[in-house]
DNA sequence: GCCAACGTTGGC
DNA sequence: GCCAACGTTGGC
């Protein structure tokens, strides 16, 4: 048994590249989690996920960012294969096979939820220092604390 | 399209 | 190792 660290995270998605209907259009609604590069967001993919974590699925860059899906890790880490595709928009010409640079996990979708949207999120005072809602972040994957993934689910279903 | 905030790069 | 310049993210 390893040492524990997050079991919950939220991960953006842009709905234009891989939405969560995608995602659950995809066999077993599983997709790998291409493109990410980001030194912190990679890390937390290869070193600290486990598989069956519990994961939010976000869409940003779009109309109505918010948490649009509930997850879970489905694979440990692997290369990410776009980083060796000379064709893909993530193609990284200083990354070597023997030596690849970005890993990546599978991420399946359990379910569809409403859309909690940013605002939402941002008016719950309850979820004032969930980690993606603090000034200036930026990072694509976030931990988030048990007490948020409660209450983010409770908010879900209502 | 704008811009705040942050990450990365590269000269020194 | 510093830091300015540049690139990217992502909400608005």
């Amino acid at each position: 048994m390893s040492t524990a660290g997050p079991q919950f995270w939220l991960m953006k998605s842009e709905p234009q590249e891989v939405s969560v209907d995608d995602a659950l259009a995809a066999p077993k609604s599983t997709v790998p989690w291409t493109g990410v590069r980001n030194y912190q967001a990679r890390n937390f993919m290869r070193d600290a996920m486990r598989v069956g974590n519990g994961v939010l699925f976000y869409h940003s860059s779009c109309a109505e960012p918010g948490i649009v899906g509930i997850g879970e890790v489905a694979s440990g880490p692997y290369p990410d294969p776009t980083q060796f595709d000379r064709k893909s928009h993530y193609h990284d010409p200083a990354s070597k096979p023997e030596a690849p640079r970005w890993q990546l996990v599978d991420v399946k979708v359990l379910r569809k939820t409403r859309n909690l949207t940013l605002p939402e999120l941002r008016a719950d005072p309850a979820l004032a220092d969930l980690v993606v809602l603090k000034k200036g972040n930026r990072l694509s994957i976030t931990p988030v604390e048990p007490r948020h993934w409660r209450l983010i689910l409770k908010r879900l279903d209502t």
